[in-house]
DNA sequence: CATTTAACTGAACGCCTGTTCATTTGCCAA
DNA sequence: TTGGCAAATGAACAGGCGTTCAGTTAAATG
């Protein structure tokens, strides 16, 4: 037999970057074959090539999805106002953005090491916007005079450590609510800028 | 050929090991062979077998040594005295012995889903008891009145991750010294729980 | 209903994997 | 100087790897 019945790109393909998603966080890319991803998919390994052309373009354009997604809603929130209320709003959209999307966080941070130079410095730049995105609001509140930070970048890269290391250990079925959780963070992150 | 000169496994086991943390820093478990650790240190896959019983246990061993090496000496870390200063001392420590130690790092943070199940739960534990550390701390501060966080727990995962993250973009030839580095978190930390 | 086309199979390609082991070599002690 | 042993070699094992492609089948088109 060849084609399957009710077989269709459009499910296929989708089907094929789930997989490949849910397997690559789960043991990392270098573990995860293309045999198993199909396998997961319920094609043989030769029809993933239909929906990729090679292994390392399937990572690069999770990573690359994931990225510009983050980036787009980003762009969607509002960023005017007092700087305290746009440091509210940064953190409260990332530690949003980012639970229900345990997967992509994973594969995001961890497969880096994995992508060749070319894809590695596509990745490194839209992440590089979005650490420039806090910094901004972290030099706008020290104009104001609101925030004060012994340094600007170094603040940056803790901020969003701290909330970034968030999906390591969070559990949908655990003790805290997103709400609470919000809560948590954003009374850490204004009390250690705020002046 | 087989024995060559000067070999000697004092000096083979330590190079196997170093050859290996290193690898496998660089581009993951998964993705090293055993073959080019041997290359690395100048021998034949077959020899690395007198020192490790097989490629797992290697990976066990670095990740095992390196939680053991940090609980130790924390141990030899002053704990008494009053939580503010505990805190300070808990953040200098994490920076000082973290910064030299970026491959450790990076693997036993990178390489826990290489794990098998039993040497995970070895790994965890030991982890748990650092975290640990940390929240008595936190919990010592909230009794004295100093501190004032939301969720102690929580607190002490976003500080954790907070120090941690700084191993994955900290460059020792870049522009700031370990001292600077240290006096700035310290700030971060002290700021984000005092009451 | 006939034809085209998109989707997939299954086998094959050359190469790499972790691990074992008989064999060889070089160092050290007697 | 000679034996014994530690420390390697290098070949072999069975199996898995990413990728390609001619052939087959189901769905879409006219």
């Amino acid at each position: 037999m060849a084609r399957k019945q009710g077989s269709h790109s459009d499910i296929t393909g989708p089907k094929v970057r789930e997989a490949a998603l849910r397997l690559i966080a789960r043991h990392g890319y270098a573990a995860v074959s293309m045999r198993q991803i199909a396998a997961e998919v319920g094609v043989q390994a030769g029809a993933l090539y239909n929906y990729t052309p090679d292994k390392q373009s399937l990572l690069f354009d999770l990573m690359h999805d994931h990225m510009s997604a983050l980036l787009a809603a980003w762009s969607n929130v509002d960023t005017a106002g007092p700087a305290l209320l746009r440091l509210q709003a940064f953190t409260g959209f990332h530690i949003r953005f980012h639970l229900p999307r345990a997967d992509q966080v994973f594969v995001s941070y961890m497969e880096l090491r994995n992508l060749n130079p070319e894809n590695f410095a596509v990745i490194e730049s839209l992440r590089h916007r979005y650490e420039d995105a806090l910094e901004d609001i972290l030099r706008a509140g020290e104009a104001e005079g609101v925030f004060a930070v012994a340094d600007t970048r170094v603040t940056t890269m803790a901020v969003i450590a701290m909330l970034t290391g968030l999906s390591n250990w969070y559990r949908h079925d655990g003790r805290l609510e997103t709400d609470v959780i919000e809560a948590i963070y954003w009374d850490l992150v204004r009390k250690a800028v705020t002046a």
